[in-house]
DNA sequence: GTCTATACGACGATAGAC
DNA sequence: GTCTATCGTCGTATAGAC
């Protein structure tokens, strides 16, 4: 069980990277902060990610896609319309802010701007994530007649619409922002407001 | 003329700080690399700035509202409607993105991101330099027919709209999404695609 | 108003024992 | 695989001369 575990501190040590940059960003995150929230051996942290902070940040972004891919398959069954399914994700999303007392933002935004322009790894990473959620939005939206340009551009500005109504809100610690943008999701997605 | 000097001083201070959140983020941008930015006299920071880096961020992201505003007011005069007007502000921050190579992102997403939790101060800044970007849109829409709250809920998306592509324009090194978020606000805000 | 010097902690990363 | 100890650097902030 020796592989067992030590994949299980590889993950402890990722989730909770993840958490620390959603709380206070990448550079505001210590690796001595980060061991210690993992309850992990500090002397495990380079075994298991040889390349550093940066090894660390880029498997943080991977699972942060990989978990708001898993939210999304959770949520939006069911839905009437591509519109109404976004919507259902877009509350969700609303409900972890206010649990989270607006100190959880999204970790991909705050790497892209932090560390985009100075670790090609990293934006790559941040740019995977982005496109691992418009891609299967917009194959959602030509499974329901769109052209795929189209689909392509509307998937697209709902990511950043999104995206920037998470930061909006967080700033003014309310959830109107991220309200208004599910309402301007109904128009472009639905065609309906 | 000692005033004035002091007041420069200060003021490029200010000025190197809002150039370096926004290529390296809040917690990335050292005071060191500022006052070397900035050509100022290291001993000079903390008189011009008693409450420290906190209190530059703020005037960071202050300056910030304001040159965006600049911004508008310089670019969208004479637009035919509302929409082409927002339409030619983001193809003015798309050629500020490219002249930069994909470098400077948003300074008040970044630092609503890494401080929000942490930093009052910080937190409300952010959210005044949002108010400060919605209120005018808000009112510019009212001015053409429509309802308040109709118009500051379209404005708040628009603006998160914005901010979003901004950002993913940047971990995708292309301007596509800026492209994309120009088009869903001509639906957003004339009704017109 | 600005200077130099420095306090003091945290940072990422590494070495070598076990 | 994990431990402790530590390296060198950089961070913010302060002190006291001028």
């Amino acid at each position: 069980m020796a592989d067992t575990k030590g994949a299980r501190t590889s993950a402890r040590l990722t989730e909770s990277m993840l958490d620390l940059i959603q709380r206070h960003g990448y550079s505001g995150t210590g690796l001595n902060t980060v061991v210690q929230h993992a309850g992990a051996p500090k002397g495990s942290l380079y075994f298991h990610f040889p390349d550093g902070k940066e090894a660390l940040g880029e498997k943080a972004v991977e699972l942060a896609a990989a978990q708001l891919a898993a939210l999304a398959a959770e949520v939006t069954p069911g839905a009437a319309t591509p519109g109404a399914a976004v919507r259902r994700f877009i509350e969700a999303l609303a409900g972890i802010l206010v649990e989270s007392d607006y100190e959880l933002g999204c970790p991909v935004s705050v790497v892209t701007l932090e560390m985009g322009g100075q670790s090609e790894r990293l934006r790559t990473a941040c740019a995977n994530a982005f496109a691992s959620w418009i891609d299967p939005l917009a194959a959602h939206l030509v499974a329901h007649g769109r052209s795929a340009p189209a689909a392509h551009a509307t998937a697209t500005a709902v990511v950043s619409l999104i995206e920037g109504a998470v930061i909006v809100s967080r700033a003014q610690r309310s959830t109107q922002p991220l309200d208004y943008a599910a309402q301007a999701v109904g128009i472009l997605v639905d065609g309906t407001p």
